[in-house]
This record gives structure tokens, C-alpha cells and sequence, in this order.
DNA sequence: CTTGACTGTATAGTTACAATATAGCGCATA
DNA sequence: TATGCGCTATATTGTAACTATACAGTCAAG
């Protein structure tokens, strides 16, 4: 009456797996047939169908076959409920993972919007921008081409290093108290804005949010000319600078093309109405 | 001025690359090099390190190295946010499918949690029990441990096929008609739980919410004995049966141990009072 | 008894992706 | 002169779960 036996093809058939796929269980030793003939002809037992069903299941739950080799082991109600809470936890990790990459792939979506809809170059425009969370890396030398490149990547390799995805642009930051200085660049650096607040990171800084005085232009964002032009211009509409000035980069030289051989970026200076 | 060059392993060290890595960009055509020496050996224009960058920072968001490369060779705003709305429709497509699959889990825990939090064995108890679709699919024989097996399997590949995981139990329907018949298991079959609903698949069923009078027991789910006992026990209580009667699989045969060589379920026969 | 479907073993290959490893040799800088 | 960097070319890694192939033996229905 317990004898009914069943052969490879048919079990096979009847779980929507190939003859292959039940040897290959055979040898990992998931699911070995009850029965072998004298010939070596596998037979499975109809009492293994529902172990075979419940390890397609579980396959089917992401579950490793070696994980449910060793549960089908020692199968209980325990360990099954241990199992499976394994592997939600498993995927919510990878859930965890993706939002965090699909988050920043919106912060760069958003970003390049941005830069999309902006305003005439050269044309100096108030805006209102609000605070933001940057990581700030002073330059060594005066910067120029290499040091500007260099720099940057020594802050794109700290956020890297803390698992974090520079998705919200970058650019100089040039200290409010050095523009009436000959040396405007000092203390100057390389600011990357996070994605995310992140305090302990050694060098975050708060840039305050408010009114800026912003100019979208084609230069690098080391050039002082434009960072003069517009700073001249705030002063003379009677505005009062209140802080430090950012030059953000919004196409790098990555978008380099015929028309524009040099970066495209928006000057930012924080001002208030006198 | 603009012919600072940079040597392959000190390129590869600025962001985090072994030197390998970028012999093999090379060779892909993913980044190569703007000038090669009379020995072959390979230099790097400062101008490339933002486009390594970016290649780095791309890779980050999971966009694979042929669609960044493609992107690269034709680089500008837009195509550039299409990437990366094609790279964000991709990860929202696998959180789909990874909440699915939690889903799945989460049921089949609750499942074992609610057979774990059972009643004593062989004693009528009344629950309330929402209602719940199922996939019905009729025996085609008198029900026994094959036609069950096989039946069964009919039912859970129909789900397979329509990409549902059957996460919330099976078992036997027998059909409120045929109660006090000679066949019991006249157009009685399997039901399997849907996890969702799914009222375009053929063959699903509702079964009413309402009173149900369960009783916990160790058998197959194709035992008369039970039921018998059961209806007998309902009747002589003065309860009133309004529908078909299930017979929940709640520990199936994987379960197998010394102690209970057989299936434990939980038959429920729907009853109002008189 | 025939015929065709089934089953066996064993070993190597597949899929995908992104590198890594290794060997053997030339070149360059302290 | 040492040793460390560079080159090419080819093969290999890792992961997971199969899949393919060849060829010979076996089973079941008529």
C-alpha cells in the first residue's frame, strides 16, 4: 500500500523539473530516492513528493539549496520558522540595500534637473536655497586643474570609504572672510554635498540655507573672474554678503562636447538686503 | 598646462581600482587611456579622472559596465537621465519582486504560528474565521494518498504557473451536500489558500468567513473517521452546518517524525447555532 | 519479441558579470 | 644593481543551480 513508487521522470514531470535537475539532488544529497534497483533506476516514494514540493517552495522563497538541505536535516516546526525568518531578514537587507541605491539614484536625477532648468548664463539671480550638509576638504596648494581633481578625490574616496554615494554634486567653497584678501583661495577647499545627513563624518560642514545670489557659467570652478564679476555686483545693488561662497559644479567636463569645454556652474554667494 | 599626465596604478589608486581593473576597461573600451608611450605603457589625461569617476559612481548605482560604456560614447543630460531612469526602474522592479517574496514569507510564518497556537488534539472548539479564496481543484478518484499527492500537485502547479507561491495551507473540501450521502467525497477536491486574491484564475472559490466548528487532530485529510465524529458532535450539539467543510493540512508529511507518522490538520465545519 | 521510451554514469559546460591571476619578460629610478 | 613598475596574453575566479552530451543498458506495452 506504501509501496507506490515513483520514477525519475514522472517526479520530475510532476514538480515541473527536469530528470537532470533530480539527479543533481541526488548528488548534493537534497533528495535521495527511497528505492534504487538493481540497475540503479532512482524511485521515489509518494511521501516524498511533498518534501520535494516543499523544497521547490523554498527555492521559490529565495532560500539557498544548501540551507534547505540542512533544515529538510532536522525539519521542525523551529527550524522551519527559524529558516524562514532567516531569509526574510535576508531580504529585507537587500531591500535596505536598493532603497538606499534608488535614493541616490533620484538625488542625481533630481540634480541633473536642476542644472536643466537654470536660468541664463551669466546672469546674476536671487534664489532661495536651503541648508545643506556638505563634506568639506581644504585645498593644499593654490587650486588649479590637478590640485582641484586631486582634492576631490581625496573626498570622494572618504565618502566611499563610509559607504556613501556623492549623488548631489560638488564644487569650491571659498571663505567669506578672504574676499577682500589677496589671497581669496585661502582656506578654500573642495565641498561635496551629501546625500544624507551623516554628523560623524570627520569634515561635514552645515552651509546655511537662505538667500544666495547665484550665476550660472561655463568655467571651472576655480576661475576668480566670475567669482568677481558677481561679487562686484551684489555689492553694488546694495546687498550685504553674509557667508562663505560656493561654486557648484553641475556638468562636469564628463559632458564635455564641442560647444562648451568647460565645466557648467552656478556660483552661489549668501547675501541679505541692506 | 593641460598634458599632466597620470600613470596607470596611480590612476587606479585615486579611486579605489586595482591596476588590472583598468588594463581590463582598457581592453572593453570602457576607458582608455589618451596616450600610450613607445613601450605601450599606458598614461591617463587629469581631464580622465572625472570620467573615471563618474564610470566608478555608476557602477555604484549598479549600472552595468555596458551601459555605461554605451553612455559614455554618447554622453549628454538627457542621455544620461534616461540611464539613470532606466537604472531606477530596474532596482523598483526587483523591491517589487523582493516585497513580494516577503510577503510570501511573512504568511507562511504566520501559518506555522497560528498551527503552532493550536488547541488540544481530538477536542471541537468554535472559531471565527475570515473568509478566504481558494484555488479548489476536485479529485478525480475516490481520495487517497496518491490522488491527494497528485491532485495537490495539480493545484500548486496551476499557482506556479500564475506566479503565486502557495504560502497559507492546503487541504481537503468536502462539499455540505453530501454530508449524510454514501459519497462523502462526491465533487469534494483540494483547496489551496491564495495569498492574495486572484479572481481571474480558474477554479478559485470563496469560502465564507463565520463560525466554524474545528477540531485539531492527527490524520490524513481524506479521513471519514473524523469528520464523522465531528458532524455527529456538531448535530447532537443543536448546531446548524451552513456550508462545505475543510480539512486544513497544518504539518504535512515533511514534518514525519517518530512520534506522529501521519498529518496534522484541522477540520472546520461551518455551523450557526439553532 | 520488438520497439521506443526511459534510465544510468560521468564529465564538462553554461549563465552572468567583473574582474584576477599568472607567467615571463622589459624598463626605470634610487 | 635592486626592486618595483610596466607590458602582453591567456586562463581562471566566484557564485549557484543546473544543463548538455554521449553512449550503453533497461523497462513496458503490444
Amino acid at each position: 500500500m506504501d509501496n507506490e513508487l515513483v520514477a525519475i521522470s514522472e517526479m520530475a514531470k510532476l514538480h515541473h523539473l527536469t530528470r537532470q535537475t533530480l539527479i543533481y539532488y541526488d548528488h548534493i544529497g537534497l533528495l535521495k530516492p527511497i528505492y534504487i534497483n538493481e540497475h540503479g533506476y532512482r524511485y521515489y516514494s509518494v511521501y516524498q513528493i511533498p518534501v520535494l514540493r516543499e523544497i521547490c517552495l523554498l527555492k521559490k522563497l529565495g532560500v539557498k539549496l544548501d540551507d534547505i538541505k540542512k533544515n529538510m536535516e532536522s525539519r521542525n516546526l523551529e527550524s522551519v520558522t527559524n529558516l524562514l525568518e532567516f531569509q526574510k531578514n535576508i531580504i529585507d537587507e537587500q531591500i535596505q540595500e536598493l532603497n538606499k541605491t534608488r535614493m541616490y539614484l533620484q538625488q542625481r536625477i533630481n540634480f541633473y534637473e536642476d542644472s536643466h532648468k537654470s536660468y541664463p548664463a551669466n546672469t546674476p539671480v536671487l534664489k532661495q536655497i536651503p541648508p545643506r550638509q556638505v563634506l568639506f576638504v581644504p585645498f593644499e596648494e593654490r587650486p588649479g586643474k590637478d590640485v582641484l581633481h586631486l582634492t576631490l578625490m581625496k573626498a570622494w574616496n572618504m565618502l566611499f570609504d563610509s559607504d556613501t554615494i556623492p549623488s548631489c554634486g560638488f564644487g569650491t567653497l571659498i571663505r567669506g572672510e578672504q574676499f577682500h584678501s589677496e589671497e581669496l583661495y585661502k582656506n578654500s577647499g573642495i565641498f561635496v554635498v551629501l546625500p544624507y545627513p551623516q554628523p560623524d563624518l570627520p569634515g561635514v560642514e552645515e552651509i546655511p540655507g537662505g538667500s544666495y545670489m547665484c550665476m550660472y557659467k561655463y568655467s571651472y570652478p576655480y576661475e576668480e573672474k566670475d567669482f568677481h564679476y558677481l561679487k562686484e555686483w551684489v555689492e553694488n545693488k546694495n546687498y550685504k554678503i553674509t557667508g562663505d561662497a560656493l561654486d557648484l559644479c553641475l556638468l562636469d567636463t564628463t559632458f564635455y562636447n564641442s560647444e562648451h569645454n568647460v565645466d557648467y556652474c552656478c556660483l552661489q554667494i549668501p547675501v541679505i538686503k541692506k
